[in-house]
DNA sequence: AAAAGCTACCTTTTATTACAAGGTAGTGGG
DNA sequence: CCCACTACCTTGTAATAAAAGGTAGCTTTT
């Protein structure tokens, strides 16, 4: 009961995060602003919400995992769309492999 | 965005408390006490502390999820060993359903 | 039979997460 | 020019998980 090895530490944050990875997955596939990204979320029948899709945007783009450019509307205000930069892809890629070994992990225990 | 239909709500419950699912799972499979359990999400690679261990335990024999009898143990303290309830495995049964689609959603996302 | 040490149970505190709710501001239509 | 709508964001609250610390029974050792 001592050493906490980086695999399952990287698990431990997966199971909270799961919304993350999902809203990185979105963005990867979709660029788009914050209704694109919660209505692919939608599709997918994970539903999230405005008020917590916002401050996990903000955290990443300060993680540095995302980026933005302005965007006018043809109707409405200007819109925030969100890109994946490079650490972004990284980050996605180890958190598909986090995923998949949290998938395997969860069968071993039938 | 307004309705919160009683899926969706289910796999926001499964974000959280995927640790709860796997503790139901290794008591179904293998009746024991706390260290049985923790070893064997070990085995699992989740990486579970007592700390987090014994308030979940407490908290699904408040729901009734759970019961325990004392066993004496040949070498120590008495242990509490847990074994499912009806409702428990009814709740087990619900959610590996919840967890099969929500690791279908996740893969919708790509 | 007293001390030391282990095993087992449990609680308290702290950080993070997700949600609900509320708030600001730009834009276009009437 | 005002209203409605869209879009962004913040604040407050509840739940979760982890770290750390604490109590007590049982065995072994001396």
């Amino acid at each position: 009961m001592k050493e906490i090895d980086s695999i399952s530490s990287k698990q431990a944050q997966m199971r909270k995060g799961l919304l993350g990875y999902a809203v990185l997955c979105s963005i990867k596939n979709d660029e788009g602003y914050a209704a694109t990204i919660l209505a692919n979320l939608k599709k997918a029948d994970l539903l999230v919400v405005e008020g917590t899709l916002y401050p996990l945007l903000n955290r990443f783009l300060r993680e540095g995992l995302l980026q933005y450019e302005w965007q006018e509307s043809k109707s409405g205000p200007p819109r925030k769309y969100y890109a994946l930069t490079e650490a972004g892809t990284a980050t996605l890629k180890e958190l598909e492999g986090t995923w998949k070994s949290l998938v395997k992990s969860m069968s071993k225990l039938n």
